[in-house]
DNA sequence: AAGAATACCAACCGCATTCAA
DNA sequence: CTTGAATGCGGTTGGTATTCT
């Protein structure tokens, strides 16, 4: 509706921080927390706009941030809540500790796609998954899907927020008035998938028998050989919901049933 | 050694959403 | 209810570093 007003008609600074820049939101934001973001250029006397101040605060300089190289299990992390998420990488974000959502989106399209591209992302999940993708998508492809009747050619798969319309909260069953719409419908408001925030604490401390801690960094340092940790953390759900032995099974699990619904369910902590 | 190509990542841009007046 | 400011988010860009030829 209304942009905030760019930074250069305000004759304000662009470009790369300094450190100067950098200690000066920092002692702003120690002092006066971060509440209002067109503040600290105001009364700590910086040249940015509130919106520079904001991402530099939130992609380098808050002090939860975690530095240096995304671990295994890490990108698998990303690689699996993507297949959830779509890209949320907010969403994702929030359930990677210590990482920003522009880190994960730079490592997503640097790394993890050209990895999946080339089926390199976790050998032994990789291969599951695709097969279990390939049987479910042959097992579900002759059915008749109430939001996909008029959309034989799509694949049939999880539809991200953004994929779907830009407003969630306004899906309906069966709106005959859009028929490229591919997009489950509800006639309620959507709920998407909501990840437990503890989880991920419980699971890295509980599944990977102690090798990785809850922030990621492996004990010892560096982190864990990969031969130690066979699945990511996402992928040894059993004992959590006891469909399948792993999130892909789960996955393909809720797929079917968004699929086959027509809705997308409320779903467990995963 | 030098130039080209590629990879990486911080930062910007613009749209959407939220909220207060 | 409308309007506009503030904020959040995802896509994209551009500068720098690294690797390749």
């Amino acid at each position: 509706m209304v942009r905030a007003p760019c930074c250069e008609k305000m004759g304000l600074k662009k470009g790369p921080w300094t450190s100067e820049e950098d200690q000066i939101l920092i002692n702003y934001i120690q002092q006066y927390g971060h509440g209002n973001w067109r503040a600290p250029p105001k009364q700590a006397g910086l040249l940015r706009c509130g919106k520079s101040c904001r991402l530099r605060w939130i992609n380098y300089l808050r002090p939860d941030i975690k530095r240096g190289n995304f671990s295994r299990e890490e990108e698998d992390a990303i690689i699996n809540l993507h297949e959830i998420l779509g890209n949320r990488w907010s969403a994702i974000a929030a359930k990677l500790p210590g990482r920003t959502d522009n880190e994960i989106k730079n490592v997503w399209h640097t790394h993890l796609k050209k990895r999946l591209k080339q089926h390199e992302a976790t050998p032994v999940a990789t291969k599951r998954r695709s097969k279990h993708y390939q049987e479910a998508k042959s097992e579900l492809e002759p059915m008749d899907f109430p939001s996909h009747e008029n959309s034989g050619s799509h694949e049939h798969r999880p539809v991200s927020p953004q994929e779907c319309s830009s407003d969630m909260s306004t899906v309906t069953i069966g709106d005959d008035n859009n028929d490229n719409d591919t997009c489950p419908k509800a006639e309620s408001p959507v709920n998407f998938p909501e990840v437990d925030e503890d989880f991920w604490s419980e699971v890295l401390s509980t599944e990977s028998s102690g090798v990785v801690n809850d922030d990621f960094s492996a004990v010892g340092g560096g982190d864990p050989p990969l031969d130690q940790v066979p699945f990511s953390p996402l992928m040894t759900m059993e004992p959590v919901h006891g469909y399948g032995s792993n999130m892909h099974d789960s996955m393909d699990f809720w797929f079917n049933v968004f699929t086959r619904a027509g809705e997308i369910p409320e779903l467990p902590d995963f």
